[in-house]
DNA sequence: ACGCTTAGTTTGGTCCTACCATTTAAGCGG
DNA sequence: CCGCTTAAATGGTAGGACCAAACTAAGCGT
């Protein structure tokens, strides 16, 4: 912190670029721990020997990457963080977006994703971590039948289901490409909720998959999965069937289109 | 010239978040299409109300994300662009990276898409794309035997397959995952290619996986995908053998321990 | 009339300086 | 010792000036 600077100066032309760069490398080798922080803009601005706003931008690009947070005041400073799942589902999910993918091809991909996720829980999910699904959906149960809940709270915990079957693979990669979907297009899963009807066959299904999970029986695990998503077929055909707006959605529904 | 502006006036404190959001609206919203360009940094200035410096860190932001591209001098500005799987690459790549998942762990999720994948290419893919397929392996294997390429092009053309054969499947997801995967993480596939022996067990599993796939023979392809894994497994073990099984146990194959 | 050169204009990239808002820490008085 | 006030550190904003690149168009020569 002294004479030996961490950063060399930039080079005109891409100087934001380089500090960027320079930086996101040092986060990356480690040479910053999370949790620390990097020295002040104003301190950066003499190690960089470049102006102010260069060194805001590259700031501003990697806060915008997840690889810090900003705080203001005295002790403040770009503080290195750890990359939350919820960067890489914003960029998944304006892609998917921008890309126009359809409700179908996700669902497919999910379903594919839940099938394997299914299996490798039951193989190695604790009995605990069995029994606490089974409980949980137990509870979402008897919680539909009581009440009028909302749909939003429903979906919620449905997402909180997914995610703890997830985790009961012991492989991290699942629950967070689990994650990344569902928090990029949870609004698409309302539309299982939206009706009466197709809630409480869905919610019967989570039930029916925990069982199958907790006794041990893939294959009939994995036929309560896959008939969840003939669930939520049959939910987008009734809602949207007739329709021609919205044709992308159907059409990739049958994948026999070539 | 106009009265009525695409943007309103930011607000203090986070200005800079307030112009790019609302400029990612206007994107995401298609009120601006790809191709076109945003009004010039001077002109948004004027419609924000505010310091060009904003305009240039929310523009920064928004370039991160892949939304835009950035040209200069005349007729140059911000461009909006479709966004590229390479974005949503990197940011997978950052989070896997920043925290420390191992190879295995990648290993085993690529695994489980792979023979997704497998199935749905069988089923879905052309006749000709599967011949192509066949092709491609065939001229691998030829040209291993000839010579002895780089292993970075080795690396590259297998790269290359898998993504043929996710394209296959008609899903876009199965493709953009895997490119995803692929690459941020193509270093840690050297590892298979750095063995030649290794080099041509993997060759020649590519080739019977094609000739599988080509023939519709969905087991027995699935049985080679599985068998390339377990080939990586072997490899992996090869180069560092003792390793407590369940975690990390591949963690080590880039960096220390040699 | 055509093509090349050149000057001008537009636009992003950089630098600078000043000032504001917020947060923490030090200092002071009770 | 506690609480309030004040000062310092730091990010956020404003606006101006200039540079560099890239496109435009005027002008020149053939």
């Amino acid at each position: 912190m002294d004479d030996k600077y961490l950063f060399s100066p930039a080079q005109v032309g891409r100087a934001g670029e380089d500090v960027a760069l320079q930086i996101e490398a040092a986060i990356l080798g480690e040479k910053i721990l999370p949790g620390e922080s990097l020295p002040s803009e104003r301190e950066l601005q003499a190690q960089f020997q470049t102006g102010r706003g260069v060194i805001r931008e590259a700031i501003r690009a990697l806060k915008q990457k997840g690889l810090i947070e900003i705080r203001k005041g005295a002790r403040g400073g770009a503080y290195v963080k750890k990359i939350e799942v919820a960067n890489v589902s914003e960029s998944l999910a304006l892609f998917l977006k921008q890309n126009h993918i359809g409700t179908a091809h996700i669902a497919e991909f999910r379903e594919s994703l839940d099938r394997t996720i299914t299996m490798l829980a039951i193989a190695r999910g604790s009995a605990g971590d069995k029994q606490q699904l089974v409980a949980k959906t137990e509870q979402l149960r008897e919680f539909i039948e009581a009440s009028h809940p909302a749909m939003e709270m429903l979906a919620e915990i449905d997402r909180e289901l997914n995610i703890r079957l997830a985790r009961m693979t012991g492989n991290p990669i699942f629950e967070w490409i689990m994650s990344a979907l569902q928090l990029g297009f949870s609004s698409h899963d309302y539309a299982l909720y939206d009706d009466l009807e197709f809630r409480r066959k869905t919610i019967l299904n989570w039930c029916e998959t925990a069982h199958h999970i907790a006794a041990n029986e893939p294959l009939r695990a994995l036929a309560s999965v896959s008939s969840h998503y003939a669930l939520l077929r049959d939910c987008v055909e009734v809602h949207h069937g007739r329709q021609p707006k919205g044709s992308e959605l159907m059409d990739a529904i049958s994948p026999a289109t070539d």
